[in-house]
DNA sequence: TATGAATGAGCTTTCATTCAT
DNA sequence: CATGAATGAAAGCTCATTCAT
């Protein structure tokens, strides 16, 4: 288990990206219907229709497809943020963080199934997470986000503040999505997400806020 | 594999006891070296000094000895805080959240693998995390805690704050703990943690918050 | 599987008697209700009430308590046949034949799981069938009542016929008792199994033999 | 267990053909050397020259390895008869069933053992034995004879006799072949077989039938 | 004698991975 | 490149049997 999840080849002929995406979409539905004890890649081939050896022309291994379906979920993460920054130029921090909040509960109740498998499966393998070029960027914009509105925050050390942001951001989208979720209206517990990521944020300069 | 984590008999004689604490540890020991995907009856059986049969003799299956491995944790942890609480009964609801967090960063540091483990890998199994009846004081205490200080609260509802407040603890917690851990000093990331359950309890309410 | 299946103290006193007793009662219920596959002598032991370690006090091994249930149920076959034989001194052959059948009939219908176990899955272990004294004694029984009437006999060798009587009335009778038996209402089975026995035995010559 | 004997992929090309011929004729070998409980699907593999996966890839699981050795050896028994009854088209019923016999009996002849562990310990397995294709094709060619010499017979109901004519048959060639067998000449057993039938069905009334 | 905890060989079955076609 | 039959290591679990108490 210490190979690197890359894939074999890069592929850029439209069929390879074909075949992988059908792959990848199997591995995808398996996952989400019979967790990770239950699926194989034999069960993933046959689902996407390719025989298994086509399946290791593109993945080395098991892990693979799981590390690549991760990816690939940062990747639409990290998508979805831009999208939503991007029609929100010039606006507070809080209204920002809201946007990315509500933008990811929504991305994440489509399959919570799946993303229970990937969040509670995944990071087992020994791939650290980190190495993740999705995760990166998305690391960078929200550490970009605080840098442009440095001025109001209480935290200094904005490495630190991405950070902490980031990982209670997205544990508490998960734990409210990934069944069995939030014993909470799914709305007072996203504004209670915000809420807390603001209050870390700007909290403590208010004189009454003891 | 819904009602697992049942000892298939309950041991009373000290003798019993001591094989069923000589497999858990053996259990944690394994886990912590070789992973999940690394774990199997007979390792864990080799390991303890006894024979697998003797394993099967008190846990029904594999997944029930991180089952009580969890359980075993969250307890501990519970512990902890109780502990914690007793020697500062009547001080402020950030001393008591930041004493709590030092206590759990101070118990965790112990053996961070096997917590990468058991945090990372356990929850595959299909137990609900809250079922477990550590779980469910811990949450109970934290609501507790947060009744008595209610009236200096931006949150009204208490049960979700608890819920929102312990699932950050935890999850930033065990981030900064499990490998490969924060990039920050452990000391500024504890502060931070602090700080951001400070800020969403007494924080956010102003409105000029920009 | 060489060693025969002979108990390890023949048990004279009451107390073990009767030990002996519930350990084989419990070992034709386990075996009716869970088959030879489902059955183990932990199983056996608790039903019975006793300890393990009792049943190998008096049974050397797994095999033996399906051996012993073969001979107890032999013996109950030869009782029976006595009994019936007993009760009805000079008649014809064919009456006898008759009554032996019907009565081990009834018998068989009693507990019909527990035959079918103890037909179908007994006769592996190599404890040649021939061997059972019980066995001996009917066999024994019948040549002598074919003896008996011998003049009216067409088969001369009355060894070859005590055989071939008694092989195909008690395969006879466990096909139609045995699940699923005879998709024949049972009298009508029974008639002509008597009709089988006795158009062999006496061939042609009565006239009035239909 | 209730639906076994379906071998996982129906075996078209002539490779897989052979492959499980193989592993049945192994699987006979073993059962036939060590018996039921002697034999396991490692050993069947090793035997037959392939691995244990292969095994599995053509059988669900070892006792349909067992299930598709009678329902051969049902098939093989069937066409024996056929050819028999081919042979001689238009004679008496005696000698049609006399020659069924002396075919069968010399068939079991050739792997007795084998047949012991068919007959003794198969139908362990749930599987109803009238749910075999051959055993139903088999009862069907005996029925079909009985009804072609109707009028010579004394019993009435040709189902019943049917299945009278084929249990007794069975066991009987079952009892003088199978290990210990019969303690008589195989010769006058066979006589006394072919004797049994007759005199059951023709009820003796032929003065000739000696 | 009775007990039953402990043993551990051994079995069935799975499935990631390979490679001849 | 694609296929999928074949591989075989490996793992979970059972249960007949023993023996210290």
């Amino acid at each position: 288990m210490p190979d690197l999840p890359q894939p074999r080849r890069i592929p850029r002929q439209s069929r390879s990206r074909a075949l992988v995406d059908s792959i990848l979409e199997a591995t995808a539905h398996v996952l989400s219907e019979r967790g990770y004890a239950g699926t194989n890649t034999n069960l993933v081939a046959e689902r996407a229709g390719v025989s298994v050896g086509s399946v290791y022309q593109y993945f080395p291994n098991k892990d693979s497809l799981i590390s690549a379906l991760h990816e690939r979920h940062a990747t639409e993460m990290h998508a979805a943020m831009e999208a939503v920054l991007a029609g929100m130029p010039s606006q507070g921090l809080r209204a920002q963080l809201a946007a990315i909040v509500r933008a990811w509960m929504a991305a994440h109740q489509i399959a919570p199934e799946l993303h229970r498998v990937l969040e509670k499966e995944f990071p087992f393998f020994d791939a650290p997470p980190d190495q993740s070029p999705a995760d990166q960027s998305i690391y960078a914009r929200v550490h970009q986000l605080l840098e442009a509105h440095r001025d109001g925050l209480v935290p200094q050390d904005l490495s630190l503040a991405a950070w902490v942001v980031l990982q209670s951001m997205e544990s508490l989208i998960h734990a409210a999505i990934i069944p069995p979720g939030t014993p909470h209206p799914i709305e007072k517990t996203e504004q209670a997400i915000i809420d807390m990521l603001t209050g870390y944020l700007h909290g403590g300069q208010q004189p009454d806020s003891r």
